[in-house]
DNA sequence: TGAAATTCGATAAAATTTTATCGATAAATT
DNA sequence: AATTTATCGATAAAATTTTATCGAATTTCA
């Protein structure tokens, strides 16, 4: 086995870099440096080139990475190559944002169809998206041979969405109703509670500043007992 | 100083205690323990035993920890109690459905409006949350003293918009856009790549079908050598 | 051609995070 | 009242992740 285990922090950043150096321009510099990389990304040049080690054997000294190669090298490891197809079910507003979102591509997937329980929804998206009822989705699924499953209803019905979706041969669910959901072992799940992160970011910034706040109050005492 | 650090995992991990508590029937039992919690979020108990002590004193052995003081506190060391409010610039899809998104209350959010560079956007959503003109960002966030950005508009335009809030007092930022941001020292960001998180689920699988394949490969030989 | 400047890749050290262990405590049971 | 059981909180060990260090490689410049 030559088969180096990849970190999970490394693999949530791969993403980061492949962005990164799609946005430069081709008619930049054709090489890159892991030096450059972590400037320009705020982060430890140790680390970008202990990540991109991961994915390319090409760096060279002085040099650094050609930088197509590395996009290229970061799609095929990041399987950006070969197409998945993925299945919404809820179609809400964020349902429907999410099935028009024409970004998924970049990243090799493909969102087939929504799915919806209410009849009233069926049809399909501005984008022209279709949105079918749920009685639908089993049969859809199983011929279209859908591993992917995203569910954006609300909290009480997720779980009897994810079962449904399991039931069907989904075998990883990117999940965004706020709730933990109870998924057989080898299914692969991941929660996203936008709410959540936003209140983190909230809950950071209030911190921050209730720190800079009592750093004031050491610095000029209202009253010292001096 | 008997202000113990709390760890960056622990934080990202208190709210979905949070949620899992508040899901609980308040007809139902009024202690719950680590170890309980534990089963139902699938996580290990020392880990959740570990994490609540970060917000709570109150655990009692043999009883374990009463459910609604949980919540409590966590709520306050959330900062869930004191309402925060906050904008989002790019009414897009994306934007209006998190416009009009209930769930942020839960968290202390409160959405205040929308702001889009397209005139015919400008209006309400279908919830009635109100859209501006991009003009009027500036205005709006110093007299209310808005704290929190939310962006959703297209990568091409994220970095000015970015700039934008910095200028007129925001503080911290959630950003959609798949770009990384350069904010000065002191601006929190946070990022959110849907189509990454996605795309990292697709990833995960694809790496798991790989392993069984191979594995059955291992054990069942097509034309071995023996 | 030789010296200086960059950068890589690998290894080692430090920091962080997770997991295990164990005595203490409180309730339930005998 | 004593024993058993479940659970907490703390401490220690293990694992993971980040950061630092350093020699080797490669280009640039004198």
């Amino acid at each position: 086995m030559e088969v180096k285990e990849i970190s999970q922090a490394t693999l949530k950043r791969l993403p980061v870099y492949f962005t990164y150096l799609k946005s430069l321009s081709p008619q930049g510099p054709v090489h890159i440096s892991a030096t450059a990389i972590a400037a320009a990304l705020d982060m430890g040049e140790v680390q970008v080139r202990k990540d991109l080690a991961a994915v390319s054997k090409a760096g060279r000294p002085k040099v650094g990475y050609v930088v197509s190669d590395l996009i290229r090298e970061l799609a095929a490891f990041l399987g950006y190559n070969d197409v998945a197809d993925a299945v919404i079910v809820g179609a809400g507003k964020l349902g429907r944002a999410l099935l028009d979102y024409k970004g998924f591509s970049e990243y090799g997937l493909n969102i087939v169809a929504g799915f919806d329980i209410k009849e009233s929804l069926e049809g399909e998206t501005q984008g022209g998206k279709a949105i079918f009822g749920l009685p639908r989705f089993g049969d859809l699924c199983r011929r279209l041979n859908i591993r992917i499953g995203i569910i954006t209803v609300p909290a009480e019905s997720a779980q009897s969405v994810c079962d449904l979706m399991v039931e069907n041969g989904i075998m990883a669910i990117l999940n965004f109703a706020p709730v933990h959901l109870r998924v057989p072992e080898g299914i692969l799940l991941q929660n996203e509670n936008i709410a959540a992160s936003l209140a983190a970011l909230s809950n950071r910034l209030l911190e921050r500043m209730n720190k800079e706040e009592s750093r004031n109050e050491k610095i000029e005492p209202p009253f010292s007992e001096a």
